[in-house]
DNA sequence: GTGATATGTTGATGGTGTCAACACGCAATC
DNA sequence: GATTGCGTGTTGACACCATCAACATATCAC
Protein backbone atom coordinates (compact mmCIF):
# COMPACT_ATOMS: atom_id res chain seq x y z
CA UNK A 1 0.00 0.00 0.00
CA UNK A 2 1.10 3.59 -0.76
CA UNK A 3 1.60 6.53 1.12
CA UNK A 4 0.70 9.30 -0.76
CA UNK A 5 4.17 10.88 -0.52
CA UNK A 6 4.20 13.81 2.04
CA UNK A 7 6.14 12.25 4.79
CA UNK A 8 4.45 11.91 7.99
CA UNK A 9 4.97 15.58 9.74
CA UNK A 10 5.26 17.09 12.94
CA UNK A 11 6.98 13.96 14.74
CA UNK A 12 4.31 11.67 13.85
CA UNK A 13 5.82 8.34 13.79
CA UNK A 14 4.25 5.61 15.23
CA UNK A 15 1.73 3.98 12.73
CA UNK A 16 -1.36 3.13 14.03
CA UNK A 17 -2.42 -0.36 13.75
CA UNK A 18 -5.43 0.19 11.64
CA UNK A 19 -4.21 2.25 8.90
CA UNK A 20 -5.43 0.43 6.04
CA UNK A 21 -4.95 3.34 3.06
CA UNK A 22 -2.03 5.33 3.83
CA UNK A 23 1.31 3.60 2.18
CA UNK A 24 4.01 4.81 0.76
CA UNK A 25 4.94 4.60 -2.91
CA UNK A 26 6.69 7.75 -3.93
CA UNK A 27 4.60 10.59 -5.31
CA UNK A 28 6.65 13.13 -7.58
CA UNK A 29 4.60 15.85 -6.12
CA UNK A 30 5.92 15.74 -2.67
CA UNK A 31 8.71 17.84 -2.72
CA UNK A 32 6.52 20.38 -1.12
CA UNK A 33 7.51 21.69 2.35
CA UNK A 34 5.99 19.55 5.18
CA UNK A 35 2.05 20.48 5.23
CA UNK A 36 2.64 21.26 9.25
CA UNK A 37 6.00 22.80 11.30
CA UNK A 38 7.06 20.35 13.71
CA UNK A 39 8.29 22.19 17.02
CA UNK A 40 11.87 24.10 16.10
CA UNK A 41 13.90 23.09 19.61
CA UNK A 42 13.31 20.90 21.79
CA UNK A 43 12.36 16.93 21.75
CA UNK A 44 9.28 17.36 23.55
CA UNK A 45 10.51 14.06 26.14
CA UNK A 46 13.74 15.87 27.27
CA UNK A 47 13.72 16.61 30.82
CA UNK A 48 14.54 19.72 31.31
CA UNK A 49 16.88 21.58 33.64
CA UNK A 50 15.71 24.99 33.63
CA UNK A 51 12.87 26.15 35.52
CA UNK A 52 11.14 27.62 32.60
CA UNK A 53 10.67 25.65 30.07
CA UNK A 54 11.40 27.55 26.64
CA UNK A 55 8.98 26.95 24.55
CA UNK A 56 6.57 25.27 26.30
CA UNK A 57 3.23 26.32 24.26
CA UNK A 58 4.33 24.15 21.33
CA UNK A 59 5.56 21.60 23.29
CA UNK A 60 1.97 21.52 24.51
CA UNK A 61 0.89 21.31 21.11
CA UNK A 62 3.39 18.84 20.24
CA UNK A 63 2.70 16.33 22.91
CA UNK A 64 -1.05 16.30 22.69
CA UNK A 65 -0.54 15.61 18.82
CA UNK A 66 1.41 12.67 20.00
CA UNK A 67 -0.69 11.57 22.20
CA UNK A 68 -3.93 11.57 20.21
CA UNK A 69 -1.73 9.04 17.85
CA UNK A 70 -1.36 6.53 20.27
CA UNK A 71 -4.61 6.15 21.33
CA UNK A 72 -7.92 8.00 21.18
CA UNK A 73 -8.68 11.97 20.85
CA UNK A 74 -10.93 11.10 24.01
CA UNK A 75 -7.90 10.42 25.86
CA UNK A 76 -6.24 13.52 25.92
CA UNK A 77 -5.74 14.86 29.49
CA UNK A 78 -4.21 17.98 29.84
CA UNK A 79 -2.27 16.13 33.16
CA UNK A 80 -1.23 13.38 30.54
CA UNK A 81 0.03 15.87 28.08
CA UNK A 82 2.07 17.89 31.13
CA UNK A 83 3.83 14.80 32.06
CA UNK A 84 5.03 14.14 28.60
CA UNK A 85 6.57 17.08 28.81
CA UNK A 86 7.97 16.95 31.79
CA UNK A 87 6.08 19.77 33.44
CA UNK A 88 3.16 20.02 36.38
CA UNK A 89 -0.14 19.62 35.55
CA UNK A 90 -0.79 22.91 36.03
CA UNK A 91 1.43 24.52 33.54
CA UNK A 92 -0.71 24.33 30.83
CA UNK A 93 -2.95 26.58 32.00
CA UNK A 94 -0.25 29.52 31.86
CA UNK A 95 -0.06 29.02 27.74
CA UNK A 96 -4.38 28.06 27.31
CA UNK A 97 -7.20 29.05 29.14
CA UNK A 98 -8.53 25.14 29.43
CA UNK A 99 -8.15 21.60 27.48
CA UNK A 100 -10.59 22.94 24.72
CA UNK A 101 -7.82 26.28 23.89
CA UNK A 102 -5.28 23.21 23.20
CA UNK A 103 -7.22 21.50 21.11
CA UNK A 104 -8.20 24.58 18.95
CA UNK A 105 -4.55 25.32 19.06
CA UNK A 106 -3.83 21.92 17.29
CA UNK A 107 -6.67 22.36 15.07
CA UNK A 108 -5.82 25.74 13.90
CA UNK A 109 -2.14 24.65 13.26
CA UNK A 110 -3.42 22.31 10.97
CA UNK A 111 -5.57 24.20 9.25
CA UNK A 112 -2.66 26.59 8.37
CA UNK A 113 -0.83 23.34 7.36
CA UNK A 114 -4.09 22.78 5.36
CA UNK A 115 -3.99 25.46 3.34
CA UNK A 116 -0.17 25.67 2.95
CA UNK A 117 -1.06 22.22 1.41
CA UNK A 118 -3.24 23.44 -1.19
CA UNK A 119 -2.42 25.86 -2.01
CA UNK A 120 1.26 24.49 -3.54
CA UNK A 121 -1.10 22.22 -5.47
CA UNK A 122 -2.54 25.24 -7.37
CA UNK A 123 1.15 26.71 -7.68
CA UNK A 124 2.46 23.15 -9.35
CA UNK A 125 -0.69 22.84 -11.57
CA UNK A 126 -1.25 25.20 -14.47
CA UNK A 127 -4.20 24.06 -16.03
CA UNK A 128 -7.43 25.94 -15.77
CA UNK A 129 -9.21 25.89 -13.26
CA UNK A 130 -10.93 22.22 -13.30
CA UNK A 131 -7.17 20.81 -13.09
CA UNK A 132 -6.50 22.73 -10.29
CA UNK A 133 -9.39 22.06 -8.47
CA UNK A 134 -8.65 18.14 -9.14
CA UNK A 135 -5.32 19.29 -7.53
CA UNK A 136 -6.87 20.85 -4.65
CA UNK A 137 -9.12 18.00 -3.66
CA UNK A 138 -5.93 15.34 -4.11
CA UNK A 139 -3.96 17.76 -1.70
CA UNK A 140 -6.79 17.71 0.50
CA UNK A 141 -7.30 14.22 1.00
CA UNK A 142 -3.60 13.49 1.05
CA UNK A 143 -3.34 15.83 4.29
CA UNK A 144 -6.11 14.38 6.09
CA UNK A 145 -4.44 10.71 5.32
CA UNK A 146 -1.32 11.91 5.94
CA UNK A 147 -1.91 13.77 9.32
CA UNK A 148 -4.78 11.79 11.00
CA UNK A 149 -4.58 13.30 13.88
CA UNK A 150 -4.19 17.05 13.02
CA UNK A 151 -7.58 16.43 10.71
CA UNK A 152 -9.36 14.48 13.64
CA UNK A 153 -8.47 17.61 16.12
CA UNK A 154 -9.71 20.12 13.06
CA UNK A 155 -12.92 18.21 13.04
CA UNK A 156 -13.74 17.39 16.45
CA UNK A 157 -14.57 20.78 17.37
CA UNK A 158 -18.77 21.65 17.50
CA UNK A 159 -18.92 25.35 15.87
CA UNK A 160 -19.71 26.64 19.61
CA UNK A 161 -16.02 25.55 20.52
CA UNK A 162 -14.38 27.06 18.02
CA UNK A 163 -12.16 30.39 19.22
CA UNK A 164 -11.30 33.19 16.78
CA UNK A 165 -8.31 31.83 15.73
CA UNK A 166 -9.12 28.59 14.81
CA UNK A 167 -12.07 30.89 12.60
CA UNK A 168 -9.74 32.78 11.11
CA UNK A 169 -7.64 29.69 10.25
CA UNK A 170 -10.56 27.89 8.53
CA UNK A 171 -11.90 30.81 7.13
CA UNK A 172 -8.72 31.15 5.49
CA UNK A 173 -8.02 27.70 4.21
CA UNK A 174 -11.40 27.58 2.61
CA UNK A 175 -10.49 30.89 0.85
CA UNK A 176 -8.07 28.44 -1.11
CA UNK A 177 -10.78 26.87 -2.64
CA UNK A 178 -13.15 29.41 -3.23
CA UNK A 179 -10.73 31.73 -5.04
CA UNK A 180 -10.32 28.67 -7.70
CA UNK A 181 -14.11 27.99 -7.78
CA UNK A 182 -14.48 31.52 -8.52
CA UNK A 183 -11.46 31.79 -11.18
CA UNK A 184 -13.34 29.07 -12.84
CA UNK A 185 -15.87 30.88 -13.18
CA UNK A 186 -14.88 33.78 -14.13
CA UNK A 187 -12.87 31.98 -16.89
CA UNK A 188 -16.38 30.15 -18.33
CA UNK A 189 -15.12 26.57 -17.29
CA UNK A 190 -17.85 26.34 -13.51
CA UNK A 191 -21.10 26.73 -13.82
CA UNK A 192 -22.35 29.93 -12.85
CA UNK A 193 -24.49 28.89 -10.07
CA UNK A 194 -24.00 30.57 -6.28
CA UNK A 195 -19.73 29.89 -5.83
CA UNK A 196 -20.53 29.41 -2.25
CA UNK A 197 -22.44 26.53 -3.08
CA UNK A 198 -19.94 25.03 -5.24
CA UNK A 199 -17.24 25.35 -2.94
CA UNK A 200 -19.80 23.68 -0.64
CA UNK A 201 -20.08 20.57 -2.59
CA UNK A 202 -16.24 20.46 -3.81
CA UNK A 203 -15.63 20.54 0.47
CA UNK A 204 -18.41 18.30 1.50
CA UNK A 205 -17.16 15.74 -1.18
CA UNK A 206 -13.37 15.81 -0.31
CA UNK A 207 -14.33 16.26 3.61
CA UNK A 208 -16.13 13.34 3.20
CA UNK A 209 -13.67 10.61 1.32
CA UNK A 210 -11.30 12.37 3.61
CA UNK A 211 -13.12 11.16 6.83
CA UNK A 212 -13.52 7.69 5.24
CA UNK A 213 -9.84 7.42 4.49
CA UNK A 214 -9.14 7.72 7.62
CA UNK A 215 -11.18 5.82 9.22
CA UNK A 216 -10.03 3.05 7.14
CA UNK A 217 -12.80 2.57 5.35
CA UNK A 218 -12.15 2.85 1.79
CA UNK A 219 -11.70 -0.60 1.20
CA UNK A 220 -8.25 -0.24 -1.53
CA UNK A 221 -5.95 -3.17 -1.30
CA UNK A 222 -2.73 -1.06 -2.30
CA UNK A 223 -1.39 2.22 -2.64
CA UNK A 224 -2.22 2.18 -6.10
CA UNK A 225 -6.20 1.71 -5.69
CA UNK A 226 -5.72 4.54 -3.68
CA UNK A 227 -4.36 6.64 -6.11
CA UNK A 228 -7.05 5.97 -8.51
CA UNK A 229 -9.74 6.29 -6.30
CA UNK A 230 -7.98 9.87 -5.68
CA UNK A 231 -8.23 10.33 -9.32
CA UNK A 232 -11.62 9.31 -9.75
CA UNK A 233 -12.85 10.67 -7.06
CA UNK A 234 -11.49 13.97 -7.51
CA UNK A 235 -12.27 14.36 -11.47
CA UNK A 236 -16.10 12.96 -10.84
CA UNK A 237 -16.13 16.14 -8.37
CA UNK A 238 -14.15 18.57 -10.82
CA UNK A 239 -16.29 17.16 -13.80
CA UNK A 240 -19.87 17.73 -11.59
CA UNK A 241 -18.71 21.66 -11.33
CA UNK A 242 -17.83 22.26 -15.09
CA UNK A 243 -20.67 23.61 -17.72
CA UNK A 244 -22.07 21.20 -18.78
CA UNK B 1 -39.55 18.15 -3.07
CA UNK B 2 -40.20 15.09 -1.27
CA UNK B 3 -38.86 15.57 2.00
CA UNK B 4 -38.85 12.21 3.30
CA UNK B 5 -40.82 12.65 6.39
CA UNK B 6 -38.92 11.55 9.32
CA UNK B 7 -40.26 13.83 12.29
CA UNK B 8 -38.12 14.70 14.73
CA UNK B 9 -37.92 11.94 17.03
CA UNK B 10 -37.41 9.99 19.77
CA UNK B 11 -38.25 13.64 21.82
CA UNK B 12 -35.98 15.39 20.53
CA UNK B 13 -37.61 18.32 20.42
CA UNK B 14 -35.95 21.41 21.91
CA UNK B 15 -34.34 23.27 18.76
CA UNK B 16 -30.49 24.12 19.64
CA UNK B 17 -29.52 27.53 19.08
CA UNK B 18 -27.57 27.48 15.60
CA UNK B 19 -30.15 25.54 13.72
CA UNK B 20 -29.83 27.72 10.36
CA UNK B 21 -30.39 24.65 8.20
CA UNK B 22 -33.70 22.95 9.20
CA UNK B 23 -37.07 24.04 7.85
CA UNK B 24 -40.26 22.69 9.67
CA UNK B 25 -42.71 23.99 6.80
CA UNK B 26 -44.64 20.80 7.23
CA UNK B 27 -44.77 17.91 4.95
CA UNK B 28 -47.65 16.11 3.98
CA UNK B 29 -46.02 12.66 3.55
CA UNK B 30 -45.37 12.24 6.87
CA UNK B 31 -47.75 9.75 7.82
CA UNK B 32 -44.76 7.06 7.69
CA UNK B 33 -43.16 6.24 10.64
CA UNK B 34 -40.62 8.34 12.29
CA UNK B 35 -37.04 7.44 11.40
CA UNK B 36 -36.11 6.24 14.74
CA UNK B 37 -38.41 4.44 17.29
CA UNK B 38 -38.70 6.58 20.61
CA UNK B 39 -39.07 4.76 23.87
CA UNK B 40 -42.07 3.31 24.28
CA UNK B 41 -43.16 3.81 27.64
CA UNK B 42 -41.65 6.30 30.45
CA UNK B 43 -41.23 9.76 31.07
CA UNK B 44 -37.28 9.07 31.04
CA UNK B 45 -37.11 11.66 33.88
CA UNK B 46 -40.69 10.74 35.68
CA UNK B 47 -39.67 9.56 39.21
CA UNK B 48 -39.65 5.86 39.81
CA UNK B 49 -41.74 4.09 42.66
CA UNK B 50 -40.52 0.56 41.93
CA UNK B 51 -37.15 -0.81 42.69
CA UNK B 52 -36.90 -2.09 39.15
CA UNK B 53 -36.94 0.27 36.65
CA UNK B 54 -38.36 -1.36 33.87
CA UNK B 55 -37.14 -0.40 30.77
CA UNK B 56 -33.75 1.11 31.93
CA UNK B 57 -32.28 0.32 28.84
CA UNK B 58 -34.08 2.33 26.87
CA UNK B 59 -34.20 4.90 29.43
CA UNK B 60 -31.03 5.47 29.31
CA UNK B 61 -30.23 5.34 25.44
CA UNK B 62 -33.37 8.22 25.39
CA UNK B 63 -31.19 10.26 28.19
CA UNK B 64 -28.08 10.09 26.54
CA UNK B 65 -29.83 11.60 23.71
CA UNK B 66 -31.35 14.08 25.46
CA UNK B 67 -27.99 14.63 27.10
CA UNK B 68 -25.88 15.47 23.57
CA UNK B 69 -28.86 17.63 22.62
CA UNK B 70 -28.71 20.31 25.49
CA UNK B 71 -24.86 21.09 25.43
CA UNK B 72 -22.12 19.17 23.90
CA UNK B 73 -21.03 15.14 22.84
CA UNK B 74 -18.23 15.87 25.46
CA UNK B 75 -19.98 16.30 28.12
CA UNK B 76 -21.81 12.94 28.30
CA UNK B 77 -21.29 11.33 31.45
CA UNK B 78 -22.71 7.89 32.50
CA UNK B 79 -23.63 9.92 35.95
CA UNK B 80 -25.49 12.36 34.80
CA UNK B 81 -27.35 9.87 32.27
CA UNK B 82 -28.18 8.05 35.42
CA UNK B 83 -28.92 10.75 37.30
CA UNK B 84 -31.69 12.32 34.67
CA UNK B 85 -33.29 8.90 34.56
CA UNK B 86 -33.51 8.93 38.58
CA UNK B 87 -31.11 5.75 38.48
CA UNK B 88 -27.93 5.55 41.09
CA UNK B 89 -25.10 6.08 39.10
CA UNK B 90 -23.45 2.42 38.45
CA UNK B 91 -27.05 1.33 37.11
CA UNK B 92 -26.40 1.40 33.59
CA UNK B 93 -23.26 -1.39 33.91
CA UNK B 94 -26.48 -3.75 34.14
CA UNK B 95 -26.83 -2.33 30.52
CA UNK B 96 -23.88 -1.35 29.23
CA UNK B 97 -20.38 -2.56 29.60
CA UNK B 98 -18.75 0.89 29.62
CA UNK B 99 -19.94 4.39 28.37
CA UNK B 100 -19.33 3.44 25.29
CA UNK B 101 -21.16 0.62 25.40
CA UNK B 102 -24.07 3.03 25.56
CA UNK B 103 -22.81 5.41 22.80
CA UNK B 104 -22.60 2.71 20.26
CA UNK B 105 -26.13 1.51 21.04
CA UNK B 106 -27.08 5.22 20.35
CA UNK B 107 -25.39 5.19 17.13
CA UNK B 108 -26.65 1.63 16.45
CA UNK B 109 -30.32 2.99 16.37
CA UNK B 110 -29.57 6.29 14.66
CA UNK B 111 -28.35 3.79 11.30
CA UNK B 112 -31.09 1.59 12.22
CA UNK B 113 -33.21 5.11 11.29
CA UNK B 114 -30.88 6.24 8.74
CA UNK B 115 -31.87 2.68 7.31
CA UNK B 116 -35.58 3.30 7.67
CA UNK B 117 -35.57 6.48 5.85
CA UNK B 118 -33.44 5.88 2.55
CA UNK B 119 -35.60 2.63 2.07
CA UNK B 120 -38.89 5.25 2.59
CA UNK B 121 -36.92 7.24 -0.36
CA UNK B 122 -36.76 4.48 -2.54
CA UNK B 123 -39.59 3.33 -1.89
CA UNK B 124 -41.69 6.77 -3.26
CA UNK B 125 -39.01 7.26 -5.83
CA UNK B 126 -40.59 5.50 -9.02
CA UNK B 127 -38.09 6.47 -11.24
CA UNK B 128 -34.41 5.63 -12.56
CA UNK B 129 -31.52 4.31 -10.40
CA UNK B 130 -30.15 8.17 -11.12
CA UNK B 131 -33.51 9.27 -9.50
CA UNK B 132 -33.14 7.03 -7.05
CA UNK B 133 -29.86 8.13 -5.96
CA UNK B 134 -30.82 11.38 -5.48
CA UNK B 135 -33.83 10.67 -3.23
CA UNK B 136 -31.30 8.52 -1.08
CA UNK B 137 -28.95 12.03 -0.64
CA UNK B 138 -31.75 13.90 -0.12
CA UNK B 139 -33.11 11.67 2.87
CA UNK B 140 -29.58 10.63 4.07
CA UNK B 141 -29.19 14.74 4.57
CA UNK B 142 -32.69 15.29 5.29
CA UNK B 143 -32.45 12.20 8.46
CA UNK B 144 -28.84 14.25 9.54
CA UNK B 145 -30.53 17.65 9.91
CA UNK B 146 -33.18 16.08 11.64
CA UNK B 147 -31.15 13.97 14.04
CA UNK B 148 -27.92 16.02 14.63
CA UNK B 149 -27.73 13.97 17.83
CA UNK B 150 -27.91 10.28 16.73
CA UNK B 151 -26.06 11.87 13.54
CA UNK B 152 -22.74 13.38 15.54
CA UNK B 153 -22.90 10.08 17.72
CA UNK B 154 -23.24 8.06 14.54
CA UNK B 155 -20.11 8.89 13.41
CA UNK B 156 -17.95 10.16 16.51
CA UNK B 157 -16.77 6.52 16.84
CA UNK B 158 -13.56 5.71 15.73
CA UNK B 159 -13.43 2.15 13.90
CA UNK B 160 -11.76 0.70 16.92
CA UNK B 161 -14.65 1.82 19.14
CA UNK B 162 -17.47 0.19 17.03
CA UNK B 163 -18.88 -3.07 18.67
CA UNK B 164 -19.81 -5.74 16.35
CA UNK B 165 -23.89 -4.70 16.19
CA UNK B 166 -22.97 -1.06 15.39
CA UNK B 167 -20.71 -2.74 12.91
CA UNK B 168 -23.77 -4.47 11.46
CA UNK B 169 -26.14 -1.54 11.57
CA UNK B 170 -23.57 0.54 9.41
CA UNK B 171 -23.52 -2.21 7.11
CA UNK B 172 -27.18 -2.35 6.68
CA UNK B 173 -27.41 1.27 6.22
CA UNK B 174 -24.55 1.02 3.82
CA UNK B 175 -26.83 -2.21 1.42
CA UNK B 176 -28.85 0.63 0.79
CA UNK B 177 -26.96 2.42 -1.49
CA UNK B 178 -24.89 -0.08 -2.68
CA UNK B 179 -27.81 -1.69 -4.34
CA UNK B 180 -29.13 1.41 -6.06
CA UNK B 181 -25.51 1.99 -7.21
CA UNK B 182 -25.37 -2.07 -8.49
CA UNK B 183 -29.08 -1.55 -10.01
CA UNK B 184 -27.67 2.01 -11.83
CA UNK B 185 -25.04 -0.73 -13.44
CA UNK B 186 -27.50 -3.45 -14.24
CA UNK B 187 -29.22 -0.72 -16.18
CA UNK B 188 -26.74 1.37 -17.80
CA UNK B 189 -28.00 4.13 -16.13
CA UNK B 190 -24.41 4.51 -13.89
CA UNK B 191 -21.47 4.14 -15.04
CA UNK B 192 -19.25 0.58 -15.12
CA UNK B 193 -16.53 1.52 -12.80
CA UNK B 194 -15.79 -0.50 -9.49
CA UNK B 195 -19.51 0.19 -7.52
CA UNK B 196 -17.78 0.00 -4.56
CA UNK B 197 -15.55 3.05 -5.02
CA UNK B 198 -18.74 4.67 -6.78
CA UNK B 199 -20.99 4.49 -3.37
CA UNK B 200 -18.03 5.55 -1.37
CA UNK B 201 -17.89 8.74 -3.51
CA UNK B 202 -22.09 8.83 -3.18
CA UNK B 203 -21.48 8.05 0.44
CA UNK B 204 -18.70 10.82 1.17
CA UNK B 205 -20.71 13.52 -0.28
CA UNK B 206 -23.79 13.29 1.36
CA UNK B 207 -21.84 12.80 4.70
CA UNK B 208 -19.46 15.71 4.01
CA UNK B 209 -22.70 18.04 3.04
CA UNK B 210 -24.68 16.18 6.33
CA UNK B 211 -21.60 17.56 8.24
CA UNK B 212 -21.72 20.86 7.03
CA UNK B 213 -25.56 21.28 7.48
CA UNK B 214 -25.55 19.72 10.80
CA UNK B 215 -22.40 21.90 12.00
CA UNK B 216 -24.32 25.23 10.59
CA UNK B 217 -21.64 25.97 8.18
CA UNK B 218 -23.73 26.22 5.35
CA UNK B 219 -24.68 29.21 4.34
CA UNK B 220 -28.21 29.09 3.45
CA UNK B 221 -30.47 31.86 4.70
CA UNK B 222 -34.02 29.72 4.60
CA UNK B 223 -35.61 26.86 4.39
CA UNK B 224 -36.32 27.06 0.98
CA UNK B 225 -32.81 28.22 0.20
CA UNK B 226 -31.58 24.83 1.92
CA UNK B 227 -33.90 22.75 -0.31
CA UNK B 228 -32.14 24.22 -3.14
CA UNK B 229 -28.98 23.31 -2.00
CA UNK B 230 -30.11 20.07 -1.51
CA UNK B 231 -31.51 19.60 -4.76
CA UNK B 232 -28.36 21.15 -6.13
CA UNK B 233 -25.79 18.98 -4.60
CA UNK B 234 -27.42 15.39 -4.81
CA UNK B 235 -28.28 16.64 -9.01
CA UNK B 236 -24.96 16.88 -8.83
CA UNK B 237 -24.16 13.56 -7.15
CA UNK B 238 -26.07 11.75 -9.81
CA UNK B 239 -24.79 13.32 -12.25
CA UNK B 240 -21.57 12.81 -11.76
CA UNK B 241 -22.18 8.59 -11.24
CA UNK B 242 -23.96 8.38 -14.59
CA UNK B 243 -22.66 7.57 -17.87
CA UNK B 244 -21.22 10.40 -19.77
C1' DG C 1 20.20 46.06 41.97
C1' DT C 2 15.04 46.21 42.34
C1' DG C 3 10.50 45.51 41.32
C1' DA C 4 7.23 43.82 38.12
C1' DT C 5 5.71 40.23 35.49
C1' DA C 6 5.56 36.01 33.07
C1' DT C 7 6.04 31.31 33.89
C1' DG C 8 5.94 27.05 36.63
C1' DT C 9 4.46 24.47 41.16
C1' DT C 10 1.71 22.74 44.99
C1' DG C 11 -2.56 21.74 47.00
C1' DA C 12 -7.46 21.37 47.14
C1' DT C 13 -12.21 20.70 45.22
C1' DG C 14 -15.72 18.54 42.77
C1' DG C 15 -16.49 15.77 38.85
C1' DT C 16 -15.83 11.29 36.24
C1' DG C 17 -15.47 5.94 34.87
C1' DT C 18 -15.20 1.71 36.84
C1' DC C 19 -14.66 -2.15 40.27
C1' DA C 20 -16.36 -4.78 44.38
C1' DA C 21 -19.67 -5.78 47.69
C1' DC C 22 -24.21 -5.54 48.98
C1' DA C 23 -29.63 -5.21 48.65
C1' DC C 24 -33.88 -5.96 46.54
C1' DG C 25 -37.59 -8.43 44.12
C1' DC C 26 -39.29 -11.46 40.62
C1' DA C 27 -39.79 -16.35 39.15
C1' DA C 28 -39.16 -20.97 39.21
C1' DT C 29 -38.83 -24.93 42.13
C1' DC C 30 -39.95 -27.77 46.01
C1' DG D 1 -46.90 -21.05 50.03
C1' DA D 2 -42.00 -20.90 51.38
C1' DT D 3 -37.21 -21.19 49.47
C1' DT D 4 -33.74 -20.16 46.53
C1' DG D 5 -31.39 -18.16 42.35
C1' DC D 6 -30.46 -14.59 39.66
C1' DG D 7 -31.24 -10.35 37.21
C1' DT D 8 -31.35 -5.66 38.48
C1' DG D 9 -30.29 -1.60 41.25
C1' DT D 10 -27.38 0.57 45.21
C1' DT D 11 -23.50 1.99 48.07
C1' DG D 12 -18.85 2.82 48.69
C1' DA D 13 -14.25 3.17 47.15
C1' DC D 14 -10.41 4.21 43.98
C1' DA D 15 -7.81 6.53 40.59
C1' DC D 16 -8.00 9.91 37.33
C1' DC D 17 -9.39 14.35 35.50
C1' DA D 18 -10.18 19.83 34.87
C1' DT D 19 -9.80 23.74 37.13
C1' DC D 20 -9.14 27.31 40.85
C1' DA D 21 -6.21 29.66 44.36
C1' DA D 22 -1.99 30.49 46.48
C1' DC D 23 2.72 30.28 46.17
C1' DA D 24 7.69 30.06 44.02
C1' DT D 25 11.00 31.14 40.67
C1' DA D 26 13.19 33.26 36.80
C1' DT D 27 13.49 36.95 33.48
C1' DC D 28 13.10 41.65 32.02
C1' DA D 29 12.57 46.87 32.43
C1' DC D 30 14.42 50.43 34.75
Amino acid sequence: MLMVSTRNLSCLVKSSKSDSTSDSKSDSTSAAKPAVKPAAKPAASAPRDRYHHGDLRQSLIDAAIALIQDGDLSQVSLREVSRRVGVSHNAPYRHFQDKEALLNAVAAQGFQGLKRVTEAAIAVTPGDAAEQLQAIGKAYIQFAVQNPVYYRVMFSLSDAQQDAALKEAMAQSWGVLFQVILAGQASSVFRAEDPRQMAQVAWAMVHGIALLAIEGQLRVQSGEDFDAFLEFSTRMLSQGLQQQ
